[in-house]
DNA sequence: CCCGCTGTGATTTTT
DNA sequence: TCACAGCGGG
């Protein structure tokens, strides 16, 4: 047992060793224990703790939004006990949590154990089909508007529309009869599900209730209503006693209410789980107090909110460089030159550096700007993996292999290679599986669909069926090589083949076929310290816990850190640039309308509080947006900061100003070079 | 089947 | 401006 209490300041090890009761940890940012290690350490040692106490590993609970963060907290906890006594605590996502019980007892909701996990992907396919079939002539529906909507729905625990009558009413009716006929969920139905289950089967719920009698919650602030439902039924106790839930979050931190995250989930804590313990964690041992008393200044000025004062040990530190830039690409080229010279002047590392924004579109003018003076740079986010075309057809294959009646998977490889099946035989098929109310697949097997195809047709069909029947004998015989079944059935489809044929040059046709042999070696993987088989990992695919190896290890080496504010929330940089700091940028235009100008007050927040040593933040007079310059003004934010902390630099005045003072001229003269190169 | 034309619309994205 | 989806022509 080597993890130690009295590495903790107090109101840490407070939080650590209250274990009994409802325990809400506001942990503000920067807050954890040790350099870079974040409040997930507290939650760690917590649960150490706990171990030592001789509490049943297996009763334990820790739920957290990523799966990143749950796989850190598990090897983090491997190292401070016991690793056998490790394993047996449940940490997890939501989702995967909720993947856990339904595949339990979904059948008690009327879906079949194998059903499958829609990506948004297949989740926008679907609706977009049925809003075509649904909408009459002249009505509209955008199928991402419709999306979204529905999805705020079922994250509002509405399982089904509040008026059919309306467009919008009926797709999501329509939908949700859709995804059950396809013996398919999609990610909110997951927390939807899960939810109902507990809610109307108390045999269910007394289960998972008996299991897990110690429940823990990171990043508390991002849960949504159905996650707080999810908690409160796994924690509360019938007979009245105080449910064992520990929630750490930070108020300050939400900003994912566009998500359907619900701050009062931890503004009203009390309200869920009465007498709760609160610990303030406040001391910072990420940034300076420049840093923080600006973080501070500016948070202050949102009104619904837990009120905190962080503090840090490490002294003021600089000021905050407040630039103001002509036009965005001299923001950009300020920044890029100032980084070459900061990294050897100061001798820092690029990967000390990060620069956010609020935007994906602000990072071209940066990635530029970097490029042109040959400085490394990563960004995060992007083109996934999983998103690619080969690796989403080759996981079709196994979807349907384990679930025919999975009509988007099967779609999707039903004339993926060509077999014979033309668009209007699929037509009448599917015409047929909406007439029968049945899936496609069994539509495709109906006596009366032959009667109106060719016999062409007809055989193609047939030959189709037969195959994936023989697959699917085969992929659920006991005991078998699944990895070897599921590679054969591969070659056998001819996949291969007409992935080549469709390849525009042999480069691409490569890097595709490496595409699927991933997904197959990843399963092989996958299978070697799992028991869950193919249905396991497509689960594991579709929850996005398997790495992407491929193309995050290349670009592993050290660079600049291009990230948008949402996406760094949890890092930290040594040296931060904020860029555009303007209205209509942060706060974003559409804050006004939507009213979540405190939102984007806390994205710029947590956008601060990333930095540990110094923090410079730009914004332009000018920024070319939609074709056009646009004149900018100054975010509404800057006069919220505490002027004392803040250096403010005119960029112009800079490069046209000689300067007197000797040490400052030869920076400048090196800089003015730098950008007239 | 594939190319190029045109129109449209343009945050943030843990699962 | 630029990316993309949808469609009509070769």
């Amino acid at each position: 047992m080597s993890f130690r209490l009295f590495d903790l300041n107090d109101p840490q090890r407070h939080a650590a060793t209250t274990i009994d009761g409802p325990l809400l940890i506001l942990a503000g940012a920067g807050t954890g224990a040790g350099a870079g290690t974040g409040k997930t350490r507290v939650i760690t040692v917590r649960i150490a703790y706990m171990l030592a106490q001789k509490i049943d590993p297996n009763s334990i609970l820790a739920v957290t939004f990523t799966n990143k963060a749950a796989n850190e907290m598990r090897e983090r906890l491997a190292g401070m006990v016991d690793p056998e006594v490790a394993k047996k605590v449940t940490m997890s996502t939501f989702h995967a949590l909720c993947v856990r019980i339904l595949r339990t007892d979904i059948e008690k909701l009327g879906y079949k154990k194998n059903f499958t996990i829609y990506d948004e992907g297949e989740q926008s396919g679907l609706i977009k089909k049925i809003i075509t079939k649904t909408a009459a002539i002249g009505e509209k529906l955008e199928p991402n508007l419709a999306k979204s909507l529905i999805s705020k729905a079922k994250n509002n625990g509405w399982s089904a529309p509040q008026d059919e009558k309306t467009l919008l009413g009926s797709v999501f009716a329509r939908y949700q009869a859709a995804l059950k006929q396809l013996n398919a969920v999609d990610f909110d139905d997951l927390l939807l599900l899960g939810v109902k289950l507990l809610a109307e089967h108390p045999d269910v719920r007394e289960r998972w209730r008996n299991r897990f009698r110690y429940i823990m919650v990171d990043e508390f602030q991002d849960t949504n209503r159905l996650q707080l439902e999810m908690v409160s039924y796994l924690a509360n106790r019938d007979d009245g006693t105080a449910p064992n839930v520990a929630v750490v979050g930070d108020d300050d931190q939400s900003i994912y209410g566009w998500r359907g995250a619900e701050v009062s989930n931890i503004l009203e804590f009390e309200a869920h789980f009465p007498d709760p313990t609160v610990v303030k964690l406040e001391q910072n041992y990420r940034s300076t107090n420049a840093i923080l008393n600006t973080a501070n200044a500016l948070i202050k000025n949102n009104p619904r909110r837990r009120p905190k004062k962080l503090w840090s040990g490490k002294g003021d530190g600089d000021k905050i460089r407040l630039v103001q830039a002509p036009d965005d690409r001299q923001e950009a080229e300020f920044i890029a030159n100032e980084i070459a010279r900061r990294k050897s002047d100061e001798t820092l590392q690029f990967d000390h550096f990060a620069i956010l924004f609020r935007m994906n579109a602000q990072s071209r003018l940066l990635e530029e700007a970097l490029r042109e003076r040959q400085i490394p740079y990563k960004i995060v986010g992007g083109k996934s993996f999983f998103d690619r075309r080969e690796v989403k057809d080759v996981l079709a294959y196994a979807a349907c292999t384990l679930n025919a009646d999975d009509d988007v998977s099967l779609l999707r490889i039903i004339n993926t290679p060509p077999r014979g099946i033309s668009e209007t035989t699929v037509e009448r098929a599917l015409e047929l599986s909406i007439k029968r109310n049945c899936s496609l697949f069994q539509a495709l097997q109906s006596p009366e669909l032959r009667k109106t195809v060719t016999p062409r047709a007809a055989n193609a069909i047939a030959e189709f069926v037969a195959q994936l029947d023989r697959w699917e004998t085969k992929i659920n015989e006991p005991l078998v090589d699944q990895v070897a079944v599921f590679r054969s059935l591969i070659d056998e489809s001819g996949y291969y083949a007409d992935l080549r044929r469709s390849c525009k040059t042999p480069d691409e046709a490569l890097k595709r076929e490496s595409g699927v042999r991933d997904v197959i070696e990843g399963f092989d993987r996958f299978a070697q310290h799992s028991s869950e088989g193919l249905r396991g990992y497509l689960d594991a695919m579709a929850l996005r816990q398997e790495k992407e190896d491929d193309d995050k290890d290349k670009e592993q080496g050290s660079g600049v850190m291009l990230i948008t504010l949402h996406a760094s929330k949890g890092l930290e940089f040594p040296h931060c640039y904020l860029v555009g700091l303007e209205e209509g940028i942060l706060p974003h235009d559409r804050s006004k309308v939507e009213g979540s100008m405190d939102e984007e007050r806390r994205l710029l927040y947590v956008g601060i509080t990333r930095a540990q040593k110094t923090l410079t933040m730009t914004y332009c007079f000018n920024r070319f947006r939609y074709g056009g310059v646009v004149p900018c003004t100054p975010s509404c934010f800057i006069k919220e900061l505490d002027p004392e902390l803040i250096e403010r630099i005119d960029l112009k005045k800079m490069l046209n100003t000689p300067v007197e003072a000797p040490a400052a001229k030869s920076r400048f003269a090196a800089m003015r070079a730098l950008l007239e190169k």
